[in-house]
DNA sequence: CGTACGTTTGATCTTTCTCAATAATGGTGG
DNA sequence: CCACCATTATTGAGAAAGATCAAACGTACG
């Protein structure tokens, strides 16, 4: 459980009896495929999944069957606090890429977080940042032009991982198809990888298979409409002075 | 507070105590005149707004200028709750209408939330629908066309409302103006007002001045994709019932 | 009664989608 | 190590949904 201590820590500061306490919850490692379920939309999960190792995204189907992505999971990120207090998922959870994951049972986060207030405060947080996010995902697939859309989704991408240190010097590894990336922008596959292409052309970024890297990481920002306050993340702004 | 109270007892019963403790929360009432901020973006607010009467709108703008709708507030919603736990406010809170708002000092209600399980419980979950509110609507503007879009909006507004007892049978009145409900949708006033004429025509709904009434409730939920799971209302679904 | 705001309508233009085909790429079994 | 398959990425041409621009029409209200 280090990873979601940390994950919670950069948010906000435990006490030690907390962090312990935290520590302490039981849980059981999985591993899981690529494309298989965390949670299915409908289920009631008896277990809190924490991402260990790998990316995972939620998801929502169309009753035409189009499908959209509403949020990416990193490591550390815990994956059912949307689903905890409430008895039926609305959404899927679907690992991205291989990873692990860390069950914890439903009941005792639960009371971890009704009873001890820093957890609980530490929690609420991080479901609230969650929030935020959603809001910037409605203004981006709904006010921004495809261009916009794809480069907001790059740079926030690139600080949720530089933040957690996970991203690389000037880029990053996009465990995303295209066709995700479309079905996160509410675009379409085709017309991602035209944008795509648009970008490098631009040199606001260079692909390599999956990793991209910002040629011209402020031009980037300019191009998605991209401010990080939506990301609630404290202290300074360490992926900006790294360029 | 007792719309407050009713709110949260809609989604999970509180105990005599917590009930007591939520009523007696000191407050401050307000006019509210249509268009005045409850929130502004990157404000810090030391209290948290509780809508007594009328409906406000959450809201963010892009570089560019459009501005998009994320949510709509309807009397009985905590406007802060996003906020209560954040120091900076992502987004903006603005009145749809007149009203009035119930001002909570932050601290007070940060600390019933922390000590009192039941509080706190209640709490996330009312945090948790929003969220979940909110992933609907990335996919209704991700990936449902104007029309569906439209009437899903409609939809939802009305198992809102008529939850709380404030939809008139087979109707209400939608407090939006059609550039609102454009902002709101990812679309043009010009297009919602060709779609609300296309949805009248079809028979789904009939309009004078803001009141709309559902010609054909099911057939609106069709056209609209809508399915309410995701507002998470427990108990029956009464307004199916009563078509 | 005039002004401001909201609605309605028409004509034209763009962005993005659709359909379709071709090229890479990665992994797999032999 | 190589041939083969299944994804994924790339490209082109035509179609469509929705945007933009512009104007007229209502209606509330000071």
């Amino acid at each position: 459980m280090s990873g979601f201590v940390r994950d919670i820590q950069a948010q906000v500061p435990l006490s030690v009896d907390d962090r312990e306490a935290v520590l302490n919850l039981p849980f059981r490692l999985r591993r899981m495929d690529p494309g298989s379920y965390l949670v299915r939309e409908g289920s009631l999960p008896a277990q809190c999944g924490v991402l260990v190792e790998g990316f995972a995204f939620r998801q929502k189907t169309t009753g035409e069957g189009a499908r959209q992505i509403m949020a990416v999971c990193v490591p550390g990120d815990a994956v059912d606090l949307q689903n905890i207090f409430l008895d039926i998922s609305d959404h899927a959870v679907q690992m991205l890429t291989q990873g692990v994951i860390a069950d914890v049972p439903r009941a005792a986060l639960q009371e971890l977080v009704l009873t001890r207030p820093g957890v609980g405060r530490a929690i609420i947080q991080l479901t609230l940042v969650e929030a935020s996010i959603l809001r910037e995902w409605v203004v981006n697939v709904g006010r921004r032009d495809a261009r916009e859309r794809i480069a907001h989704l790059l740079c926030e991408f690139a600080v949720r991982l530089e933040v957690r240190g996970l991203a690389a010097d000037h880029g990053f590894e996009l465990p995303m198809t295209q066709e995700q990336l479309a079905d996160a922008t509410g675009l379409t596959s085709v017309h991602v990888n035209r944008v795509l292409k648009g970008l490098e052309a631009d040199g606001l970024i260079t692909r390599q298979r999956r990793h991209v890297s910002f040629g011209d990481w402020r031009a980037l920002q300019d191009a998605g409409d991209f401010t990080r306050t939506y990301l609630h993340v404290p202290g300074v702004d360490e992926l900006d002075h790294a360029f």
